[in-house]
DNA sequence: AAAATCAAGAACTAAAATAGAACAAATTTC
DNA sequence: GAAATTTGTTCTATTTTAGTTCTTGATTTT
């Protein structure tokens, strides 16, 4: 069958001629399949003429016609779509949704992993991901709305300042800014209508820290 | 297949026929197509002659007819195009990144398409999208921040209470609630320490609204 | 290592686009 | 049916764009 290239260039060929109605150029062609020089693709030309994929009229320009296409990809060019492929799946990731933060229920025990979302690639760099719904206003001042999807990336250590999924006595989990504090635990509201809450360092666990919101209108 | 020439050519060659049933005569061609002789026509004509897409009575006036038009597309060819762009669109989408919204440009002028981001699919259910890299903290009290990239569904018309990009006198967008009174345009910021604005309706123009927000911390 | 293949580059040739003018053939008008 | 007017054809010339061919050097195959 085809080459590689020889498939790209009909397939190019064809594109043209029927989104624009004309024939490629030679240096136009040239451009889109990544040669440098016309001559490869008067080489390429002569050959798709002798398989009958293509017909011209010599010494004319622009005069290419698609007589047929190829019923089967060159094997090249299937395991560059299927690469191509594999880039596209990654670049967006599934994740699982856990429910809700501010239910008072330790994330583990709801994490059922049944629906997921899907996130832009950029945002799960690496490590483990889950999301949750926001409920309530407690982080409104962070830009943190009610209904918002929050994006955690699981760990169980954070620093001050990072907002994070705690989860208190084992029952509460919410979404606080951290402060630690000589065996203490702040957990820091971003909405002056709550009071910030603080416990021994043993009664919190950290259940991962905020890497992403995304938010729907 | 033909050249820009031979197509717009035979294009014009084939509405005219179309529609009145008579041949344009040369000279109506030359003024259609623009040339400033006749002589040109002809030899558009010879040349789409010889490649058979029309056929003429030598010596006649009028006496033009079209055979075929370019742009043929195998039936096969169509399914599998369709079926692959599905697949593509299933996943996530790839949508341009137009810039930064407080830079004052008109959104249309920095619309190069260079930069894509990806958005989870659910995101952006039919229509035309594009992001937008939000600078200052004029909507701080909506929840949107600078820095977060905003996610912008393309259309000239809006509802009042809205968020939408708003290009005044062609020069300055911004990310704005909307409300429109008595031909007036009130452009309100979502941050105390900002004004609203207020346009003639003549001078604003809607260039989409919001749709979602993602941020990465 | 030799042969075959492929890509790049340059040189060359040909075609397309454009214009202007002269002329011939068709068509319309009176 | 002759005159007037459209309309099509041909020629010349120039500029730009495009196609062909050949040489050379690199890469791959055998």
């Amino acid at each position: 069958m085809l080459t590689q290239k020889q498939y790209n260039l009909l397939m190019y060929i064809n594109k043209i001629n029927r989104e624009k109605g004309t024939s490629p150029s030679f240096d136009e062609m040239k451009n889109a399949i990544g040669l440098k020089s016309k001559s490869g693709i008067h080489a390429l030309i002569t050959s798709l003429e002798e398989r009958n994929f293509i017909r011209k009229i010599p010494h004319k320009a622009r005069a290419l016609e698609v007589i047929r296409l190829p019923r089967f990809k060159p094997l090249a060019v299937l395991e560059e779509e299927k690469k191509r492929e594999e880039a596209l799946h990654n670049s967006s990731a599934q994740i699982p949704l856990y429910g809700k933060i501010a239910a008072g229920t330790p994330i583990e025990a709801l994490a059922d992993e049944s629906e997921f979302i899907s996130v832009p690639f950029d945002m799960v760099a690496c490590g483990k991901y889950y999301a949750l719904k926001i409920e309530g206003d407690s982080m409104m001042e962070a830009g943190i709305l009610n209904g918002d999807t929050a994006l955690i990336k699981k760990q169980d250590q954070a620093d001050n300042g990072q907002i994070v999924v705690a989860l208190v006595d084992n029952t509460t989990a919410t979404l606080k800014k951290l402060q630690k504090k000589d065996g203490l635990i702040n957990l820091i509201p971003c909405n002056k209508n709550y009071e910030i809450q603080t416990y021994d360092a043993q009664r919190v666990k950290i259940q991962g820290i905020l890497s992403g919101i995304i938010r729907q209108y």
